[in-house]
RNA sequence: GGGCGAAUAGCUCAGCUGGUCAGAGCGCCUGCCUUACACGCAGGAUGUCGGGGGUUCGAGUCCCUCUUCGCCCACCA
């Protein structure tokens, strides 16, 4: 392709860009020239860990789910991603971005049977494969959605590699780790009370049961003891119990009171008489009784209730189950009599109604009052868990958390922003053991399997391969109905998208352990830290060196953005308005690392409209350019005698290596130096809005405002002059469209496509990232320059405060010394232009009313006022301005009189802070001197 | 009940290891369609940096406390 040919579908008239950037008609060819000419495909013969040349840069994609398409927390977090690999890139890493989405377990079970339920249909009513095979169908939809959004927003991911956790090469992976686990005793099956959603009719994972505030009741009900020797006529006493869940009782075993309790020491080993059923129950010592809550005795339901559960293991207390895996109350197991006719069948809350009327009719009901706390929720559906008592596979965490806990530590893996390494920290030292099957069709498999021949029974046989028949006695075999919990996939991630378990896979030589993680912090304790585990339990090494944790997407009132409130805003809303660029830009350059980012769903252009302007902006820059540069190709500033640039061309080259250092500096090193971040570097860099504002600043504020303006006339003006600011002006340039591709990618790379020179066939999207020059004195003509800005400043502020017209040209009196008297002389034309000023050079002050300003080295502007001001009130506003500095002045002299400051101060503030006071100094005589003049001596 | 974090211009927020910062974007006001850009240009206003106390020569920047919001964790029946 040539650069004549126009990138846009839409070639404007007369060959030139349209005035205003279109990025709909842009991006998406840009898009697909890069996925033509590879430029995101990474290739391991490059890599040096695989005999080339470059050092790997990886990343894996936290994978969407595959359940509903993106909505702008995934453009953000994406958006984050795709910065950091086109960064590196560009820095010349063999950089390898993996995409891929996420089977999502019972978030995508949901909806299938979500679906189904409109059909009247239930899950059971298709069959286990037929409901697999809906779900594969709608995955493949909405999965497909998914990447093109992605495309959509410039991820510049490798999609030869694109993964996803229901593979048949990543289910291999998940097999292989459970076996693994197994054999090494870390995974085993555990009859636990567990979260259990009786809607979802799954248990849930302590993550997946979030506890919400509640208001319930906490009734209190009497146990009467029932081996106590009574005295005639005495009354029966009764250890009075409280309970939120009355249902439960049914379930009882045992009340429990604290060892060291002594208002109840002597009952212990006595019992007491469960109401209703009227069964006597023993009263057991337990720990777990807390003497200080309510009235230290607590109800033991081991069956339906962890803590119970726990309990009920240390007295070795029967465990009878009294509500079904529906919440319905039946006699499930070792419950024979325990559910009263009246109560079977019933669900659990009106049960518990129910119950509470009984207890009221038997007088056993001492009160009820209001309580608050919390109760867990199912994380998908919002029923109410209720713990109960099952066969569960867990994985032990302890041993697993100790290496990956040691890496954060000792700064293998840094987070970012640090203020999670506590949170971290605090979770893997109180690690809980991870239960991993779930009662669901929709998921891997549990790769155990039973065989009910074998003596004893229930034959447990894991297997790499599906066994056709039992190891032991050659009798049928049938795997658990279980799949795992869909993190079991998950934490895997970042090896398995790469090839394990086959460790000789080139991707996984060449590309891990991977470098940089996105991701929310929500999910530092489902993914981020089991991830870190698995990566030592099977690799052995961290399976990535940063963390990056960042904000979340809310509205205007703080709310998170989510389907269900409603207040999501669709990335592909945004980018068919305003264009990818304008959405990255404005997530990457208003957000704070780590720090939420507040966006208006319902103003888009409100939202976005800081990116949308940028990247107008920048495209109008590149208009200026083609306009006033032309098209032909530009000398390549190394073939400019230094001596050659005018004051305009050294500033901009050396704002430029500001920028490009600052840039930097905020990003910070992309790898450790080591093989462990140390000291400032732990907490440093990746402060991509800072860079964002760095490179804004340049381009905007130094290239376009300041440059542009100073070099028009020359770029005007044919000769040799005019092609060295032609030869600045597109060095410059297109080393602000390198800063910024990595942030907006699209308008760069077009721009890019367009300089004069561009080589065809070559990509912004693969081009080197700046080097700022070696680290010279500044050259002198570099503070001129600034100089000439200020004067310029000055003479605008000055214009505008006596509200001279824009057509209107005044003179301006420069009292300066020779030096800069010859500098202003040089560039009298550009200050015309600029303040439009007409600069006069003198040795006395013009009488008269005027506005004085003096600048850095002694140069003084007089700008008179002859028939532009009201001399009483410029009387007034001097006098208002002398006072005020006075004030100052006074502080100012105080601090410098004080020999605290002096001594203790670091030399180069005082000196900055006497310099300042020798200004003001001047400044004030000369106000004295003027006011005097102007008003009279009053 | 613990732990963490935040409170800075009308709004959303930057301000890293105490001394060039009291700042940016959006909004607002004034003047400009100046041949790249009105999605723009030039100029401008607004803040006892949540309250109070302390450390220091010096504090948005460190310590204590209070208030108000978030977030995470927690077995309190």
């Amino acid at each position: 392709m040539s650069i004549s040919e126009p990138l846009e579908s839409a070639p404007a008239p007369g060959g030139l860009p349209p005035a205003q950037y279109d990025p709909a008609a842009t991006e998406p060819a840009i898009y697909e020239r890069w996925l033509q000419a590879g430029c995101f495909t990474a290739d391991a013969a490059r890599a040096s860990r695989t005999g080339g040349d470059r050092d790997a840069f990886t990343m894996v994609m936290p994978p969407p789910n595959v359940t509903a398409i993106l909505h702008v927390g995934h453009g953000l977090n994406n958006t984050v991603q795709d910065v950091i690999a086109r960064h590196a890139r560009m820095r010349g890493f063999e950089t390898l971005w993996v995409p891929g989405t996420d089977h999502a377990g019972i978030a995508t079970q949901n909806i299938i049977e979500k679906q189904l339920a409109k059909e009247g249909l239930t899950r059971q009513d298709l069959g286990r494969d037929a409901f697999v095979a809906r779900t594969i169908a709608f995955v493949d939809e909405t999965g497909g959605v998914i990447l093109e959004q992605l495309r959509a927003i410039g991820a510049s991911a490798d999609w030869s590699r694109t993964a996803y956790t229901f593979t048949p090469a990543l289910s291999r992976a998940v097999r292989e780790a459970f076996v693994q686990l197994y054999e090494r005793g870390l995974i085993y099956r555990g009859h636990r009370v567990i979260h259990w959603c009786p809607r979802c009719l799954t248990s849930l994972s302590d993550e997946e049961a979030e506890p919400r505030e509640t208001t319930g009741a906490l009734y209190h009900v009497s146990y009467p003891i029932a081996d106590e020797d009574l005295a005639p006529g005495e009354e029966r006493r009764a250890l009075s119990v409280a309970t939120t869940r009355p249902e439960t009782m049914l379930g009882d075993v045992a009340v429990a009171v604290n060892p060291t309790d002594e208002r109840y020491a002597a009952l212990v080993g006595k019992h007491v008489v469960l109401p209703i059923l009227d069964i006597r129950i023993p009263v057991v010592a337990d720990e777990y009784a807390d003497p200080e809550f309510g009235t230290g005795v607590v109800k033991i339901t081991p069956a339906h209730d962890a803590n119970d559960f726990e309990v009920g293991r240390r007295h070795d207390l029967p465990m009878p189950v009294v509500i079904d895996e529906h919440g319905i109350l039946n006699e499930v197991t070792d419950a024979d009599g325990r559910v009263p006719a009246a109560l079977r069948g019933l669900d659990r809350f009106e049960a518990r109604t129910r119950l509470v009327e009984m207890l009221k009719q038997l007088g056993r009901l001492e009160r009820t009052e209001v309580h608050r706390h919390a109760v867990r929720h199912c994380y998908r559906c919002d029923t109410v868990v209720e713990p109960r008592l099952s066969d569960q596979w867990f994985v032990r965490m302890a041993p697993l958390a100790e290496p990956a806990l040691a890496a954060v530590r000792a700064g293998r893996v840094r987070l970012l922003p640090e203020k999670w390494v506590g949170v971290y920290e605090h979770w893997m030292s109180n690690i809980r053991d991870w239960n991993i099957s779930r009662q669901l069709w929709w998921g891997h498999r549990i790769p155990v399997w039973y065989c009910s021949a074998c003596d004893p029974p229930q034959n447990v046989i894991v297997s790499r391969e599906d066994p056709a028949a039992c190891p032991s006695c050659g009798g049928p075999v049938v795997q658990d109905e279980d799949v795992l919990d869909t993190w079991f996939s998950s934490w895997l991630w970042p090896m398995s998208t790469l090839g394990w378990p086959n460790t000789a896979s080139v991707d996984l030589r060449t590309f891990y352990p991977t470098d940089v993680l996105v991701t929310a912090p929500e999910i530092i304790f489902f993914w981020v830290a089991r991830m870190i585990m698995a990566g030592f339990a099977f690799m052995g090494d961290a399976p990535f060196h940063t963390v990056y944790l960042h904000g979340t997407a809310r509205d205007t009132q703080g709310r998170k953005m989510s389907k269900s409130l409603g207040n999501g805003i669709d990335p592909l809303d945004v980018v068919r308005l305003y264009g990818a660029d304008a959405l990255r830009w404005t997530l990457v350059a208003g957000m704070g690392l780590g720090a939420d980012v507040m966006l208006d769903p319902a103003d888009l252009e409100k939202s976005f409209a800081t990116g949308r302007n940028f990247a107008t902006k920048l495209w109008n820059i590149g208009r200026f350019l083609l306009v006033n540069a032309g098209t032909e190709p530009v000398r390549a500033l190394d073939d400019v005698s230094p001596g050659a640039l005018a004051r305009a061309d050294v500033w901009i080259l050396d704002r430029l290596d500001v920028a490009v250092r600052e840039c930097d500096r905020a990003i910070g090193p992309m790898q450790p130096a080591r093989d462990r971040w140390i000291g400032e570097e732990l907490g440093a860099g990746l402060r991509l809005n800072e860079y964002a504002e760095s490179a804004r600043r340049f381009v905007w504020n130094e290239l376009a405002d300041w440059y542009l303006e100073a070099i028009k006339t020359r770029l005007l003006t044919p000769g040799e002059d005019q092609q060295v600011a032609r030869a600045v002006l597109v060095h410059v340039f297109d080393r602000a469209l390198r800063l910024l591709h990595p942030i907006v990618p699209f308008v760069t790379e077009a721009l890019w496509q367009r300089l004069p020179g561009h080589v065809d066939g070559t990509f912004l999207a693969t081009a080197r990232w700046p080097v700022p020059a070696a680290d010279t004195e500044t050259n002198v003509l570099v503070g001129e320059f600034e100089l000439l800005r200020q004067i310029v400043d000055a003479l605008r502020r000055t214009r505008s405060d006596y509200g001279v017209p824009s057509s209107q040209t005044i003179d301006a009196f420069v009292l300066a010394d020779p030096i800069h008297r010859q500098m202003l002389v040089d560039e009298f034309s550009l200050v015309a232009r600029l303040a439009r000023t007409r600069l006069a050079f003198v040795e006395w002050a013009p009488t008269g009313p005027a506005a004085n300003v003096i600048l850095p080295g002694g140069t003084e502007l007089v700008v008179p006022l002859e028939g532009l001001v009201d001399t009483k009130k410029e009387c007034g506003r001097l006098r208002a301005e002398l006072a005020g500095l006075e004030t100052q002045l006074t502080a100012l002299e105080g601090r410098l009189r004080n020999p605290g400051f002096v001594e203790r101060a670091p030399s180069h503030v005082v000196d900055s802070e006497r310099a300042k006071s020798e200004e003001w100094r001047k400044r004030r005589d000369l106000l004295r001197a003027r006011i005097e003049g102007l008003c009279g001596a009053d």
